[in-house]
RNA sequence: CGGGGUGUAGCUCAGUUUGGUAGAGCGCUUGGUUCGGGACCAAGAGGUCGCAGGUUCAAAUCCUGUCACCCCGACCA
């Protein structure tokens, strides 16, 4: 039993605390609602930016960077867009700091003509620029992503689930009718889908927001919902169709094919660090982290178990021999000294800098066990005279906490990813048999009522959308609309809570 | 912004009622014995008790002010 991390079972909430702490993923900052993201935490947000990079490139965007601040008044040019975003600007107002009459005091000095916001998202000031940058069709589409920080002031925050300053990625793109816009927009939620179902091992609802719920500016609001093992919600990535509202607000016009000036359609799309909150939520254990393979830093660690130096000596050697299967003699020769004390790291994949760890510290075996197993490393070796004799090692898989034993002969390279496939496939299927069993249906309120009270989970049921019903639902049951599946049964149905006939179907979900 | 609570070692907290030399556990350092799932023994390092003022011979403790954080609401990628 992990001592230093609460059972789900006893405070759900605690927990995910706990096993971030134990994993050493972030920490508080001296800053309210802020996150210090720390080696091992970002080393999965890389992992996450190499892999969904790889894809925007191949559907054909490019990167750029737009600034952090933005004038406070080009906020104000799409009217839902202010609503949104503007009680939660921090707001920059001065342009220096001078001293004060308190010793050691500093006070803002210099204001400034126009008060400027950092960004909470980058709309505007990307559609003042693309305004400047389109005239013709012939300048279109423009498919940019930025990958930047935010800041959102938000009243409560959570790690890596929302924080006042958070990292992502936001698509901006513009095009020149609105089928196209609407396809990317469905596009980039398919690679969003894809990406947490191929490389999270988190299956994603994919859906569209009810107008309560959609992104302050867009037309419709596309997403990909998760469920949490508390049977919660989470938005874990949207994509919106922005129609012509920032074209309008901007004026990004350009000289069509038919020799009119006409405004542009536009998208954007985003994923952010919550994306690592969600996977901690959907695989983790009462042990601590369980990391998807493939954006796992350290993908393997073996604890050599030794008491003389003779056995050291022995165990080292038969290490090496492994080593020499798993990474290669020219890696072997590289890896030996980076990293911690006592600690060695070989890459196992050199293109993404995944590593093989060997935990050499003088410790005793039980606590590196905890350690690995709590910083979620998908497999384990344990290796000692015992093995060294016998021509095995024994392995240890995270996710379920199996324990084999395997002739060393057999553990290369290839096994090695093979192994790791397979893990991948046990973390999908596991969540998806999870959301499965967790998603029910309602037939009417006080079905829906009493499920959201007992069990929670996703609840599917016919409903027509309509922003005083949700209201009330939300006030009796805490529950949204969590999304519109893009997937729908056909026929038709008693609204849950109206009872009037509707063609369409939702799910309902507490949310974080 | 409303209601409640807490500030003491890196962490979790005791001590405050009733003022009298700054404490415990965990963690950390050193040495020894250990070592196949969180060892033990010994010695050590580590503190302006959130901050400012006041009462007092004497304040972590009493009084006043102030700041910060946490929890519950309203708001949210």
């Amino acid at each position: 039993m992990a001592k230093n991390i609460k059972k789900r079972s006893e405070d759900y909430g605690q927990w995910y605390l706990d096993v971030i702490k134990a994993a050493q993923l972030a920490d508080y900052s001296p800053v309210r609602g802020c996150m210090v993201i720390r080696p091992e935490g970002y080393a999965i947000w890389e992992a996450i930016q190499a892999d969904l990079d790889g894809r925007f490139k191949r559907t054909g965007h490019v990167n750029a960077y737009f600034p952090l601040l933005i004038p406070a008044s080009f906020l104000a040019k799409e009217a839902q867009h202010v609503e949104g975003f503007a009680m939660e600007c921090a707001v920059v107002t001065h342009s220096r700091l001078e001293k004060s009459d308190k010793p050691g005091e500093l006070r803002p000095a210099s204001p400034l003509e126009e008060p400027l916001v950092i960004r909470p998202t980058s709309e505007t000031i990307i559609g003042h620029m693309y305004a400047q940058w389109i005239q013709s069709h012939r300048d279109l589409p423009i498919l940019i992503n930025q990958w930047c920080n935010v800041m959102r002031w938000e009243m409560r925050t959570r790690l890596f689930l929302r924080t006042a300053e958070f990292l992502w990625q936001e698509g901006h793109t513009a095009h020149e009718t609105s089928e196209e816009a609407v396809a990317e927009t469905l596009k980039m939620l398919d690679v969003y889908a894809d990406f947490a179902e191929s490389v999270l091992a988190m299956p994603v609802l994919k859906g569209t927001k009810t107008d309560s719920e959609k992104f302050p500016g867009a037309v419709t609001t596309y997403c990909i919902e998760a469920l949490m093992q508390d049977g919660k919600a989470l938005q874990a990535g949207t994509s919106h169709f922005l129609g012509q509202n920032f074209a309008k607000a901007f004026d990004i016009k350009f000289l069509g094919r038919d020799q009119k000036q006409q405004l542009v359609w536009t998208t954007s799309w985003g994923v952010s660090t919550r994306l690592i909150g969600a996977m901690i939520m959907a695989h983790s254990d009462d042990e601590g982290l369980v990391l998807p393979p493939r954006v796992a830093p350290d993908v393997l660690a073996i604890v050599p178990i030794f008491k003389t130096a003779e056995e050291e000596a022995k165990v080292r050697a038969f290490i090496d021999g492994l080593l020499g299967q798993l990474v290669g003699d020219k890696e072997l020769a590289a890896g030996m000294n980076r990293g911690t004390k006592g600690i060695e790291r070989y890459f196992y994949d050199p293109r993404t800098h995944q590593r093989i760890v060997v935990d050499w510290r003088d410790a005793r075996p039980g606590d590196k066990q905890y350690h690995w197993e709590q910083r979620g490393v998908p497999l384990r070796m344990e290796v000692g005279p015992r093995d060294v004799e016998a021509g095995n090692v024994v392995l240890k898989r995270r996710v379920d906490r199996d324990k084999s034993v395997l002739a060393a002969s057999e553990a290369t390279g290839p096994w090695l990813a093979g192994r790791l496939d397979e893990i991948h496939r046990m973390m999908f299927d596991n969540a998806v048999a999870y959301r499965s069993v967790n998603t029910r249906e309602a037939a009417n309120y006080e079905e829906l009522k009493r499920i959201l009270e007992t069990d929670g989970g996703f609840v599917r049921c016919w409903f027509e959308p309509d922003a005083a019903s949700e209201a009330k639902i939300k006030e009796q049951t805490k529950a949204t609309v969590r999304c519109i599946p893009l997937e729908q049964p056909g026929g038709e149905g008693a609204d849950v809570f109206t009872g009037k006939p509707t063609r369409t179907q939702v799910i309902f979900a507490v949310a974080y």
